[in-house]
DNA sequence: CAGGGAAGTAAGTAATCACTTACTTTAAAC
DNA sequence: GTTTAAAGTAAGTGATTACTTACTTCCCTG
């Protein structure tokens, strides 16, 4: 079948990714690729220069594509309860389809394969919500709706447990016992992060103690490093 | 050098294990593996049947080798204090050394390349801890001294906190800015840990109130999936 | 309906791959 | 000091790799 060009690069970019994140970069063959759409080895030089090239328009495609980034930003620039817009991330992140389960495999993929250039990919990638969450704990903290500790952990720590269930489920797919919802895992993930790092008392009644806590708590940003908390 | 046969072959599963783990196991040949031994590649084939034998010879050598489960079993069965078996936890897991770097990434190709193949090692090398560490705290659940929630999610979200606090570390080699000691961030993440599952009113205090707890929860087993844990 | 550019292909290329065969070197036991 | 089995190697094998070149087929436009 005869394509338009944008076509039928749309088509090898998803087989590709499909045949890579399966397979690997150097498992996957251009024959193969070629094979499974059907169509002359050749044609992929004519799309990507190399099969390097394509690898990397396959990453780079999706990593640009999909829109959670956006959605994790909204969500924590919104006025929102801080357990809603956790429960949101937590939720955003683990619902993801069967192309994102993909994608996820090929990110670890080409982290394995050269740390230098998927660098660039995975800081785009899984960076840019470390920070965005540590940013957000940071000003929560600041507030006085958490207690004093270190941001960048804290976020780490939260993104941690979700990447880690997803993982385990999707990725290494461990036999899952009970079918939990992703609404309910998010749930259940977010109120053990949210009460390990609440101030004592609980959440939803520090908000009149916040200027209080705010004078304690003496230097806003790069302060938090050596505090551990104790009960 | 001429070398006796098992020394050549622990020498040959070195450097395989460090070119596998740097480059994957379509990424490194035979030949190169050969070279870095400095020794004919004729000679690989005489400690191993084929490339894919050395592969999983590999793995499994390393996954036996390491005392880790061991380790971290006596820790959940010794009658410390609980945050001095989790951090215990967390400190085992963090501090790793280059090797075991070289392992963790060898896993992951592993588990990437052949899910199949490589789940045998994934649930011998992981899932192991995961249900040791759910075992306990089930048991802290029934004592009272952590909340009713489910048990297999809360240990997916500890050893999530610690794993993927390793990944960004060393897996995907972020900057860390701040260098911080090992023991110094398994204390903090098994703060926040610890906070998150902590019946109300902290955990040291709760001992005395552990019978009343374990009445008002109503079985012991399977109840806890869908408690969500509300302040 | 003619022509031109784009889409697609057949048939290669040299390099590299895992692995084998037939041979040589070495060290230790006798 | 000779024997001998193990340790090691040179030089291949055919298969597969990414990629190229020279060619054909098709569709759209003037």
């Amino acid at each position: 079948m005869r394509l338009r060009s944008p076509d039928r690069r749309k088509q090898l970019l998803a087989i590709a990714m499909k045949l890579f994140s399966e397979q690997g970069f150097d498992g996957t063959s251009t024959r193969a690729i070629a094979e499974a759409a059907g169509v002359n080895e050749a044609l992929i030089f004519r799309h990507f220069r190399s099969k390097e090239d394509l690898f990397w328009s396959v990453l780079s495609e999706h990593v640009e594509r999909r829109g959670r980034s956006r959605r994790i930003r909204e969500l924590l620039e919104s006025q929102s309860d801080v357990r809603e817009v956790l429960v949101g991330i937590a939720e955003t992140l683990l619902e993801r389809t069967g192309d994102d389960a993909a994608v996820t495999r090929l990110l670890f993929y080409s982290a394995l394969r050269n740390r230098e250039l998927s660098g660039r990919f995975f800081r785009a990638y899984g960076q840019e919500k470390l920070d965005l969450l540590a940013d957000y704990i940071r000003r929560a903290i600041g507030n006085g709706r958490f207690r004093p500790l270190n941001p960048v952990l804290a976020a780490r720590s939260f993104l941690g447990m979700i990447v880690y269930h997803y993982l385990v489920e999707e990725v290494f797919g461990t036999a899952h016992g009970q079918a939990l919802s992703t609404r309910a895992i998010a749930q259940q993930l977010t109120a053990i992060f949210l009460a390990g790092i609440a101030p004592p008392g609980g959440v939803e009644r520090q908000r009149r103690k916040a200027s209080a806590v705010r004078l304690r708590a003496s230097s806003r940003d790069k302060s938090f490093v050596t505090v551990v908390a104790e009960p």
